[in-house]
Order: structure tokens, then C-alpha cells, then sequence
DNA sequence: TTTAATGAGGCC
DNA sequence: GCCTCATTAAAT
């Protein structure tokens, strides 16, 4: 019902025209107007009995837009009777792209719920979850297959025709299936001038067919099926939770709190094998890094069909698995973050692996978190919903636990499977036992070698990629910063380079001081390859592995070193933080964190969690053997509680301290968060800007009483990327709607200055 | 008075 | 995101 205002005069009769209900298709554009805008359904797009050109919800179609009626393509979202009249008609759809719905109805409502909570034009948002190589259908393609028709082979004989045709026709006859014009060409030794000739003459048709190129790709590699393990009690209680779930056929969150070592995954396999058995998908999601083959591996022994979808995937790769999921063709997806959209028939249920990893977080938009975009599924199509974690994020703990407004089952697997014990942890004390050169402490180094001596191995994490992590002049305390960013330049000794981690920019490593042309200058701050350096020199002729983005570069690489490291051919593995989770090596008896600080010190709330986690992860990959394990972690800060708190294994004690704190600030897992981050290169014209905003959305927040709480605006902590300044606006409040009201009505009408880019992060991950 | 330049608003 | 139309300023 349309409101009109008091003072609103009723149109003139003569404007009132004839209105008449017309088919129509609501359509959402990726890029341009946000809007919803209605087109006409021509009757030939009207026909279901011609599928190519058919206009459904979630195909693609042509439509003119403005006045210059601009060819546009957008996404079909919805197809009903829409008023229509002379004054103002509909205007025609041109065209329909795809001759196939690429978006589900209920894959619709999702990426609907998602264009609302995340402030991202619908359009925007189908576009960033349909990959592309399924938007361009990559590895097929138009085939113009040739036919004889049955009526002219019956006389083929009587035919009079010039010899080469008359070779063509028989040929193709002869064929046992239709043949492409190249195909029959050679097989006739022939141009393709004759058999058009045919074709003009209606001897031979034609239709056009879309054929995969390449054949088949890359088939499954076979591998030999292993039966279900046996589950200890922890695990079959977990078990039964979950599948008292998947039996209710109704939707629940279950958050599996399970130490490292407790056999979270066999668990969910098992319960996956229920859902398989019923007919049903389920989706595993895994954070990238541990896509490795040998977790798949684990899945191709226990399913058949089985679909891997990760970001390194070639785009006509990505689109055949897609099509198979959609066609059912698959029991089990597993994948990254945008798994969590794939195209299941009959979803039987999610699971989220390592579920505290910010991987989940997408850093473009459409910025969803894979976890909460999984709880939205799994409600709407009512399965159930497992998070698995040795380290939850306090966001799904604090849902587990009484007195939280969204209520997850929490299923706890506090031993590790065989009873094995946690490893021992110690701390070394940087400030007493740090030496004045070096990054191994004397303790770690005794427990190095006597691990070396029981022929054990070590992994050593160290969270900074390079050799030195800062050049800096110790005459005018100058520290080499990047060209385009505020942030330091890494010395990387194999490409005798100073490099930028965050825009990659390269320069020659400066010998003397740029700024006082002091020759004094210094290469301070331990990095992986200066870290490997220093294991080769005290440790020589032990086998070293490094493992950071550095080394990781090509394709196979992370293979080749894992599996080194599994045949202890590599004794020690160093590396950064993709070394820290999920390894599962039983002959690792030593675990070495070089400095649990790294994290520490960031401008960011959740500091402390990543430090907690971090480090409980990598003391995690030690003691998985019979033979025991042990981890040395070295600190400046040994009485941190979420350093204590990981030294002793203890999760709930780490939730107890951080939870109140949490809470004071009103940080998140108590409030919602978003920020606003606009940059551009006149910094002037970008404060302007910022201010604005903060005004209207100042306004906007008393107007609607809304607990809404703004901080800033202030320079982004890092001032500087890529040459462009940043300035961020960061917003807290106990409800998410209040956040989305108060940023409709005052952020997403003030429309930034030329030069100027503004985005809206909601739940950010990092404040950087 | 004409022409060029900048900005706001609609696009169904 | 792009086009159109309006408003305003500069040029003839």
C-alpha cells in the first residue's frame, strides 16, 4: 500500500493511464545502480519449452538501462506480474545469457540476506559467489555438429552431386555419430567448401552443441578405501550429538571443542557417512592452507564422489566441479572459504574446520564471513551446522555458553585420541635467558639438540617472513619505510632486496643511511631466512626446511616439503604460521616458537586470541607419537594470560580472562562491529570527507536512539598503501541491525569526492 | 547570448 | 558506473 502525505495533491485525472500487469523479471546489476529494476518478459523468453532463451530467477540476462537504453547484464532475481503503463512502460529484456539458472532460489534468499547484513548491492554479491569460469561456462564450447538426415540417406545412391561432395556425403553417412565440420574435413581430405555446399542444399544439417574442449580432466586419483575408524568415548559422544542433529533433520549449531590430537575429523567423517547415506551433500569447509592433497586424501577414502574447490583452481576446472555438485554427482564438497556457496541439490549438513581462522573472512567484497554465511544456510535449509576447533573463536564459544543470545551445542573432546598426553610447555623468559645475538635461546638450543640426538624432529615457528625485519640507522634512528606504504621494509637476503610485504615494492638494500648518509646502518630483526641461517650454522649438517610464502611460491611446493619432512629427510621444519596447524607428525618431538609476541603487540582487540591460538596450534603438532613431544616457547611477556593460558593447554581459563574484558569494551563477541575504511591520495579531501560521515552518521544514530557508538574518525593504523592515505571510522553497538540502520541512513547516501573510495566492513577481522 | 564545466540524481 | 539535465561560470 502506497502512503501519500496530507499535503500531497492527488495526480490530475488525465495522468491517471490505463495501468495493465505485465510479466516481468526483477533484475540486479553487478556493477552501476544498486537497485532492483523490473523489465518486461518478451514471449519468446516466456517459453519454458525453449530453455536457451528462457528467463528464470538466477540466470543472467540483457537489459537496457537509462535513457540511452545502455546494453547491460544483470541477474534475474525474481519473475512475477509487475503494473505496467503508457506513461511509464516497462522496458523489454534484450537477451538471456545463461541457457541454464546459475543461482538456486534458496542460494537467492542467502546471497539476499547477505547483500543486507554486509551493505553490498545484491548484484555485487552474485557476482563475487559465482565464479566465473562458471559464468563464462569455461572449458566448453559452441560445436557445430553435422548430420546426413535420415530421409537423404535412404537415397543416398540416387544422388547426383560433384565428386568431392558426393565423398563428403558418404563419409558422414558412414559416420556413427555427428561429426564437427573440422572432423569430417579430414576425414575426407577436403576444404570446407564442399560440405557447405551440402549444407546450402540441405543435404547434411547442423545443430550446435556446447561440448567440453579438453576432454576429461585430470581423472580422481584412486585411492584405496579405509573403513570407519573405531571412535573412543569422547568421540562417539561427540558422534551422537551430531547425528542426533543430522536425525532430527533440523537445523543446530554444534561447536566440537576438541584439543589438538583428539580426532575431531574422524568424528565429522562419520557423521558426513550418515548424511551420505540419506542422499544428501555435505560441505566441508577447511581454511585454505590445509588444502593440501593429504587432507582430500582423507576424504577420498572414505566417499566416492567427492568435489575440491579451492582458490588456485583454473577456472574451467572450478566450473566442472560446480556443475557436478550441482547435478548431484557429489556426496562430500570440500573446500575454502566459498565452498560455503556451492550448489548442493539437498544439503545434508556444513562443517566448518579450524573454525577460528580468519581465513573465513573474505578481505574483498562481498567482506562475509564463510562461518556466518554457513549458520544463515544451514538455518534456512534446516541441517545442521558443526564447527570444529581446538582454539574456538570466542565468538562461537561465547554461543555455547548459558545466557547467549544464539544457542550452539557444545561437544567437548578434552583427551587426545590413545590417551596420549598434551605436550609439556615451557616458557623461556627473553628477558633473562635472550642472548644478545640470535634467535635461540640457550634452553631452546639444549632441547634442539637433545631432540636431534633421539632422533626426533622440530618444527620452528616464526611469524615474519624475510631475513631482517627492519633496516633502521642507529645515528638518526631513520627506519627505511616502503615508497607507498607506512610500513617497514623487510631485508630479503635471497633476493638482496628490501621489500614491502603489503605492496611488494623492491629496492636495492641501502648501504648507507638515506636520510643522514650515515654508513652505519643496521639490519636489526629476526626473520624466517635469518632464523634458517642461524639453525644451519649451530646445527650443521642437519637437514633444514623453511616453509613461508617465500619458499611456498610454486605450485606443489608446500608437497614436496611436507612430504620431505614426513620421510625425515628434513629434520628441522621452520617456517611461518602455515607450519603451525594441522601437520600431524608423530616422529615431531620438539615444538619451538621463537617468539610468541609477534601477534602481541598488534592495534588490534583480538591480539591476545590470535597469540592464544597461535601458539596452542603449534604446540599442538608435537606428542602425537608414542614417543611424547614437547614445546619451548620463548616471550618477552611470559606472564600474558593468553601466553599462560596456552601453556597449559587450558582454552576455557584462556575464554574466562578474555570474555570480561570483552565485554567492558563492548567488543565483539558482546557487539557488533563495523568499520569504515576510505582512502585516496589527498588526504585533506579524505578527512573532509570521514567527517562528514561521522556527522550524518552521528545524526542518523540519535534520530533513531540507537545504541550506536562511533570511535573516530582517525588515520587507519596503517596511514599508507599503495600511495594512497587511509582514514577509518569504526562503530560498536550490542545489535548488528542498529550498525546496518545507522550506516544506511548515514553512510551509504554521502556519495565520496572524486579520488576518494570508501567501503564498509562489518564483523572486520583486523583493524590494520 | 552562447558555450564549457561541474555536480546531483536517476536508472525499472 | 554512466548518462542527462541543471546550474553556474567564463567567453564572445
Amino acid at each position: 500500500m502506497s502512503q501519500r502525505s496530507l499535503f500531497d495533491a492527488e495526480p490530475p485525472a488525465w495522468e491517471i493511464d490505463a495501468q495493465s500487469m505485465v510479466l516481468a523479471a526483477t533484475v540486479v546489476l553487478p556493477s552501476g545502480p544498486p537497485g532492483e529494476f523490473d523489465y518486461a518478459i518478451p514471449d519468446t523468453m516466456a517459453d519454458p519449452r525453449k530453455p536457451d532463451v528462457y528467463v528464470e530467477p538466477g540466470r543472467r540476462v540483457r537489459a537496457p538501462l537509462g535513457r540511452g537504453n545502455r546494453p547491460v547484464v544483470g541477474y534475474c532475481v525474481a519473475v512475477g506480474p509487475k503494473p505496467s503503463s503508457p506513461s511509464r512502460p516497462l522496458k523489454p529484456l534484450r537477451g538471456v545469457l545463461d541457457p541454464v539458472s546459475l543461482v538456486s532460489p534458496s542460494m537467492l534468499r542467502l546471497t539476499r540476506w547477505m547483500a543486507d547484513h554486509y551493505l553490498t548491492p545484491w548484484g555485487q554479491v552474485l557476482e563475487g559467489v559465482v565464479p566465473s569460469g562458471v559464468r563464462g561456462r569455461a572449458g566448453t564450447r559452441d560445436v557445430t555438429l553435422l548430420s546426413v538426415p535420415t530421409k537423404v540417406a535412404a537415397r543416398l545412391t540416387g544422388l547426383e552431386l560433384p565428386p568431392k561432395q558426393a565423398d563428403v556425403l558418404q563419409a558422414l553417412a558412414a559416420s556413427s555419430k555427428p561429426l564437427s565440420l573440422k572432423q569430417l574435413a579430414m576425414r575426407v581430405g577436403c576444404t570446407t567448401a564442399p560440405i557447405n555446399a551440402l549444407r546450402k542444399r540441405g543435404l547434411i544439417e547442423s545443430r550446435v552443441e556446447r561440448l567440453a574442449t579438453d576432454g576429461l580432466l585430470a581423472e580422481d586419483v584412486a585411492v584405496e578405501r579405509q573403513p570407519a575408524k573405531r571412535l573412543n568415548p569422547d568421540q562417539a559422544r561427540t558422534l551422537d550429538t551430531i547425528l542426533a542433529a543430522v536425525d532430527a533433520g533440523e537445523h543446530e549449531t554444534i561447536l566440537v571443542h576438541g584439543v589438538t590430537g583428539s580426532g575431531k575429523t574422524e568424528v565429522y567423517l562419520q557423521a558426513i557417512e550418515r548424511v551420505v547415506s540419506f542422499g544428501r551433500q555435505a560441505i566441508v569447509l577447511v581454511p585454505e592452507i590445509s588444502l593440501t592433497p593429504q587432507t582430500v586424501g582423507r576424504f577420498r577414502e572414505r566417499f566416492d564422489r567427492i568435489a575440491v574447490l579451492h582458490s588456485h583452481q583454473s577456472d574451467v576446472e572450478r566450473h566442472r566441479q560446480w556443475r557436478r555438485i550441482a547435478a548431484g554427482d557429489v556426496e562430500v564438497v570440500v573446500g575454502a572459504r566459498s565452498a560455503v556457496f556451492a550448489p548442493t541439490p539437498h544439503l545434508g549438513l556444513v562443517v566448518i574446520d579450524e573454525e577460528h581462522e580468519t581465513t573465513f573472512k573474505q578481505d574483498t567484497a562481498p567482506r562475509y564471513h564463510a562461518r556466518d554465511v554457513a549458520l544463515e544456510r544451514t538455518r534456512a535449509e534446516g541441517v545442521p551446522l558443526v564447527l570444529a576447533s581446538a582454539t574456538p573463536s570466542l565468538e562461537a564459544w561465547r554461543c555455547s555458553q548459558p545466557g547467549a543470545p544464539e544457542r550452539f551445542r557444545l561437544a567437548s573432546m578434552p583427551r587426545r585420541i590413545g590417551d596420549l598426553p598434551m605436550p609439556a610447555v615451557r616458557v623461556v623468559d627473553l628477558r633473562v635467558d635472550g642472548e644478545s645475538r640470535g634467535a635461540i635461546s640457550r634452553p631452546l638450543y639444549q632441547a634442539m639438540d637433545q631432540a636431534l640426538r633421539d632422533d626426533g624432529q622440530i618444527i620452528l615457528l616464526l611469524n615474519r617472513r624475510g631475513y631482517s625485519t627492519h633496516v633502521q640507522c642507529p645515528a638518526c634512528g631513520y627506519a627505511l619505510k616502503c615508497d607507498h606504504c607506512d610500513v617497514a621494509m623487510t631485508f630479503h637476503r635471497q633476493d638482496n632486496a628490501v621489500v614491502c610485504h603489503w605492496c611488494d615494492y623492491r629496492s636495492a638494500p641501502p648501504t648507507v643511511c638515506p636520510d643522514c648518509r650515515s654508513p652505519r646502518i643496521r639490519y636489526g630483526g629476526m626473520g624466517t631466512q635469518k632464523l634458517e641461517a642461524e639453525v644451519n650454522a649451530r646445527f650443521r649438517g642437519v637437514s633444514v626446511t623453511r616453509m613461508d610464502a617465500d619458499t611456498m611460491r610454486r605450485p606443489g611446493s608446500h608437497e614436496t616439503a611436507l612430504d620431505a619432512f614426513r620421510h625425515g629427510e628434513t629434520r628441522i621444519l621452520l617456517g611461518t604460521q602455515m607450519i603451525a596447524k594441522g601437520l600431524d607428525f608423530p616422529n615431531v618431538t620438539l615444538v619451538g616458537v621463537i617468539s610468541a609476541d609477534s601477534a602481541l603487540n598488534l592495534p588490534d582487540f583480538r591480539a591476545a586470541e590470535r597469540t592464544f591460538q597461535l601458539v596452542t596450534q603449534v604446540a599442538g603438532r608435537t606428542g602425537r607419537g608414542e614417543r611424547g613431544g614437547r614445546v619451548i616457547v620463548q616471550t618477552f611477556d611470559p606472564d600474558h594470560p593468553a601466553i599462560l593460558a596456552a601453556v597449559r593447554h587450558d582454552y576455557e581459563r584462556f575464554a574466562s580472562e578474555e570474555l570480561p574484558a570483552r565485554r567492558a569494551l563492548g567488543y565483539p563477541p558482546f557487539g557488533v562491529m563495523a568499520r569504515i575504511i576510505a582512502r585516496g591520495a589527498s588526504e585533506p579531501l579524505l578527512t573532509a570527507y570521514l567527517d562528514q560521515v561521522a556527522e550524518t552518521l552521528k545524526r542518523a544514530v540519535q534520530e533513531a536512539g540507537a545504541k550506536v557508538r562511533l570511535v573516530g574518525p582517525a588515520p587507519a593504523p596503517i596511514t599508507r598503501l599503495r600511495g594512497e592515505f587511509r582514514r577509518h571510522l569504526q562503530m560498536h553497538s550490542p545489535s548488528g541491525d542498529a550498525v546496518r540502520a545507522a550506516l544506511r541512513a548515514g553512510w551509504l547516501p554521502i556519495k565520496p569526492p572524486e579520488g576518494v573510495r570508501s567501503v564498509v566492513d562489518i564483523d572486520p577481522t583486523d583493524m590494520l
